[in-house]
RNA sequence: GGCCAGGUAGCUCAGUUGGUAGAGCAGCGGACUGAAAAUCCGCGUGUCGGUGGUUCGAUUCCGCCCCUGGCCA
């Protein structure tokens, strides 16, 4: 940091969506730069998911120091809440070591949380949510959306009445704190992280779709299936745990549950990726200040590169 | 060759006792504050296989033809 003690933390970042290549141009920029990377990936948390999150080699990994990847069981949650701390900790490490920060990777929650801050609300609760959900089965969720209407009306009315995993956390909140989440969430974000971005967006949604269908083939042919096989012999995971829910994994547990056939369960695993490359397009449109790189243009990496030499160089 | 069952949205199918049709999935757009690779919301014109006929009107009824699956030869 250059500034002052108010001055706020700074870093590089490279998002976009699933299969755009982040990883290949921060690898590059590695090879001219001191730099560590910093990875903002809600799947890549998880050890034993290697192969279906398309996580870096060790190789890689230990060329290239990178930060926030396996540091939780795949039976534990991670959360926005514990990546913006996380991320700001491991920036402010890289940068006290007098090496770069690149932070690369596309939840883009978790690039809102770093660079807006979050209000402070409390932690996920599992036996309060225990207690929402059972009682969700007996009353139905549009049951806890008038709840929520009751205590809380402006939540509610944000809140769609199908929306379990919103009412829940909104629920969770109030039981909590006793005061309305949408309340909470006025109070302004203690912290937060200055970043450049940098975007690599397909051109071309086509060519993204076929360069999803191979990945996700190779990922098969390098072994994602047995991969699932081993985490589901362990015994304590369970399906509707984040972790298992990550795309990819949820449709082969799914196949090895006999769901659907492995024809079935290919196509599934290539529309919900897809359908995640669309959500993270959908976020990046609110990113204004993000610069854009076709993920598809010729030349990317050097207009990569010299672009985020500049942006560097402006930002440290 | 005969009999039977089907041919309706990109896919799987529903439906119209005759008034030109609708679900799921895909696709497209959007929302998003400690599960976010999650969760949720919005968007449905397609020669209703082809062709003749009956009818004010046929995707619907009848004839013939084509295609698919099954059974019998």
């Amino acid at each position: 940091m250059t500034g002052g003690a108010s001055a706020a933390l700074s870093c590089l970042c490279l998002t976009g969506p699933t299969a755009c290549g982040k990883t290949a141009l921060a690898l590059a920029l590695a090879e001219r730069m001191p730099l560590e990377i910093v990875s903002m990936d809600s799947a890549l948390v998880y050890r034993g998911m290697d192969i279906g999150t398309a996580k870096p080699s060790a190789e890689v990994r230990a060329a290239v120091p990178h930060h926030l990847i396996d540091i939780l069981d795949p039976a534990e949650a991670y959360s926005a809440g514990r990546f913006a701390r996380d991320a700001a900790a491991a920036i402010a490490k890289v940068r006290a070591a007098g090496r770069l920060p690149l932070v690369v990777g596309g939840t883009l929650l978790y690039l809102r949380a770093l660079r807006q801050g979050l209000a402070p609300l409390p932690e996920a609760n599992p036996a309060v949510r225990a207690a929402i959900d059972a009682e969700a089965e007996r009353h139905g969720w549009p049951a806890l959306h008038r709840r929520l209407a009751a205590v809380d009306p402006a939540a509610a009315a944000r809140i769609a009445p199908s929306d379990a995993q919103r009412i829940q956390r909104a629920l969770e909140v109030y039981e909590l704190t006793g005061r309305p989440l949408s309340e909470l969430q006025r109070t302004p974000a203690p912290t937060a992280v200055r970043a450049a971005v940098i975007a690599v967006v397909p051109g071309d949604r086509a060519r993204l779709a076929r360069r999803i269908e191979a990945r996700f083939d190779a990922m098969v042919n390098a072994g994602l299936v047995e991969e699932v096989e081993g985490l589901r012999a362990r015994g304590d995971l369970r399906p509707d745990m984040p972790s298992m829910r990550a795309v990819g994994y949820r449709q082969v547990w799914e196949y090895l549950d006999g769901v659907r056939d492995w024809n079935e369960t290919r196509l599934r695993a290539l529309a919900v990726t897809r359908q995640l490359a669309k959500r993270q397009m959908t976020w990046l449109q609110s990113e204004r200040d993000a610069v854009r790189l076709d993920a598809f243009a010729a030349g990317l990496e050097e207009r990569f590169l010299s672009l985020a030499a500049r942006l560097w160089e402006r930002w440290a």
